[in-house]
Order: structure tokens, then sequence, then C-alpha cells
DNA sequence: GCTATGCTATGACGATCGTCATAGCCGGTG
DNA sequence: CACCGGCTATGACGATCGTCATAGCATAGC
């Protein structure tokens, strides 16, 4: 494995993460994320030899990673400091895609396979919210938040986020976000001074 | 237009609604809702001339009429009473079809078509959640919630439940749905109270 | 220089998509 | 009874999808 080709499998599935962020999942085909990272299409199959699902779930792990190392930094300046990084996070998202681009992860939540069993991206997903949650949590505890309170409202904090942004999209206005992040900061300040 | 006639077309609808919520807007093709209605291919032509973007708004805006009905009801009883009623159909969505279904306007939110202006089924998406919002934050009003903090309050609470029903599918439990629950119902307490 | 290996290039397969055209059925009107 | 308009039935169109097979190239080790 060059080093070159690292770089070419790294360009197709961030390109593939861009890309659910905006049309969604079945929108996205393997031909038009190969050629956004201007890679041949045969050599999708050479670096996901399992496919598209193969893709997707990396798609969906590398959005999450990505995130999660950046909320991780953040937080070290404090829970608020945690969220409003969080929020600046995805309201550049927003804003730079002129509404067009949105969360990779929530895409993904939401398209459901023919399948019975829930399909490797779909569990990715889920580690993914989990793992944000746990940073939020965590960082509202070493505050002094409550741990009930800390769980309940690190996941308050994730799913407002995913679906204001779904919702700015929609409206073609930040305001939803604005909204969202001025009574969560105020939420996450009650609850590490109670 | 007979009677039976405007049965099929509201079967179409609604199926198309369900299909939607689950599958996502791209995977939910013409052919499946005509025969998940029991309805010939071609009548769908007939019903919706403008074609799959007809029936695709016409969807989203079934679901935000009925749900906006239900909410209008039970707000009746004061916000918190609206706003456990609200949850709680979510909830059912989610339970009933084992983690499979979601929310259709949300699934439409995160899917952006090829082309520069957005579609009329994004606008309707869009329409919406401006009316849930709009519901609660009058009843918030009402109640003698401050008008900003109502509006503010109003539009966490969306986002928050579009938000977790993704979350719910993607973890199949119901865990996020009953945190969120909780934070908020202390939050409207709260609003209309102080 | 020769060969093995990793990647590219190309083209094909069956399936499904949205859309449309056209012909037939069928009930109510005159 | 004839007729006509709403609905059904059927089949086709071009396009695109995921997937795969195979042949060509290029580079690195011997």
């Amino acid at each position: 494995m060059t080093k070159s080709s690292t770089t070419v499998r790294q360009r197709i599935v961030a390109g593939a993460a861009d890309m659910i962020s905006r049309r969604g999942l079945n929108a996205t085909s393997i031909r038009e994320t190969a050629k956004h990272a201007r890679a041949p299409l045969g050599s999708t199959y050479h670096y996901f030899p399992e496919g598209k699902q193969q893709l997707v779930t990396e798609a969906v792990r590398y959005t999450g990673a990505w995130t999660a190392g950046s909320l991780r930094k953040e937080l070290q300046a404090g829970p608020v400091a945690g969220l409003r990084a969080f929020l600046a996070l995805w309201r550049k998202i927003v804003v730079d895609s002129d509404f067009r681009a949105g969360c990779p992860v929530l895409a993904v939540s939401v398209e459901e396979p023919p399948t019975d069993e829930p399909p490797a991206s779909l569990l990715a997903a889920a580690d993914v919210f989990t793992e944000w949650e746990n940073l939020l949590a965590g960082s509202l505890r070493e505050h002094g938040a409550e741990p009930r309170q800390a769980a309940q409202l690190a996941t308050l904090i994730v799913a407002a986020v995913e679906g204001t942004v779904a919702m700015c999209r929609a409206k073609r206005s930040t305001q939803p976000l604005d909204d969202t992040a001025e009574q969560l900061q105020a939420l996450v300040l009650a609850a590490i001074e109670g």
C-alpha cells in the first residue's frame, strides 16, 4: 500500500461523507463518489471490496471520528465552550454549503434498507451518536452536573443539534440554530451550577 | 370525481408518507407506493400529474397537517400536555414500527435534489416545521412564557424531537426519547412559571 | 531486465428508476 | 341504446444503479 493510495482512499471516504450529507444515502452513487474523488470507478471496489455498504459505514465513522476529535479538544475549555464549538461546527457546514449540506450520520439514520437486520452503517451511526453523547456527558459531570442530568442533557444536545441542522436546511435560515444554541447554552450553565 | 377515487388518492398519499418515513425519499419509488396502496401504476400519474415531486409534497403536507391537528387538540390541556402528546405520538410510531419508521418531513429535509432551487417538497417541509413551532410557541405564550423564550423553546422542542426520533431508530432503543422527554418537560414547566 | 503486485481502465450484466403513451373497461347521461 | 369521461391496464423509453470481470499499466524487488 503506497502513500498516494491511502490518500485516494481517504479522499473517496471524505467525499462520500460530503455527498451523503447533501443528497442523502440513496442518492449518492458509487460512480459519483469515485468521480468526485477523481478516482476510477474500478478503484472503488478495489479499496472497498464489500461495496457500497462498506464505503457508507466508513464515511459515517469518518465523520463521527472527526467531529468527536474536535469536540474532545474544545471540551477541554469546559462544557459551555465545547457546546459552542459543536454548534459552530455544524453552523459552518450549513452556511458554507449554502444550506445544502447537513449531517451524514443523520442521513444514514433515516434511510432503512429492506433487510430485516440493521446494516453495519446504521450500527456505526448509533455508535457515533453515543460517542458524542459520552463526550458531552463526561464533561458535564466533571464540572459538577449530576450524572443522570448530564446523560439526559447530553442526549438532548446531540438530538437537538441534529434536528436543528435539518430544520435550517429546510428553512434556508440559521435562525433555528441560533435559537437552540441560546436555549442549550442556558441549560448547560444551569446544569453545571446546580 | 367519485368518492372512491378520493379514497384511493388519500391511500396513495398516506402510504407514500409511511414509506418515506421508513426508507427515505429516494428509496421510495412510485411503483411501490402504488403497489402499497393497491392502485395501478398508471393511476399515480392520473392523480399526480406533476409526478413524484407532487406526491412527495402532498405526503409531507399530509403528515404535517395530521400531526398539527393532534398537537392543536392536545395543547388545549396546556403546553405540558401538548408536549407529552407530541412525544407520545412519535414514540408510538417508532415503537409500533419496531424502530423502522421515523418522520417523513425530516427524511425529505435531508435529501437535496441536484437542482439549484429548492423543490416544492422542501418548502412544504419548512412550512410544516414552522407550523408545529407556532402551535407550541402560542400555547407557551398563553400560559405565561415570554414571547422570545416561547419561540426559542418551541424551536428546540421540534428540533429535539426530530433528532431524537432518528437517534432512536439508529440505536434501536427508546432511551433517547425518554431522556429528551424528561428534559423538555422540565424546560416547559420552568418557562410557564418563570 | 523480468516478474510479481497494486492500481487503473473499460465495458458489460441485470435490475430498477421516473415518466409517458395508448388502449380498454365501466358507470352514468342523454 | 349509444356515448363519453374518469379510471385502469399494460408496456415501453432512456437513464442510472450496484456489482463484477478482465485486460492494461507501472512500479518495486530480485
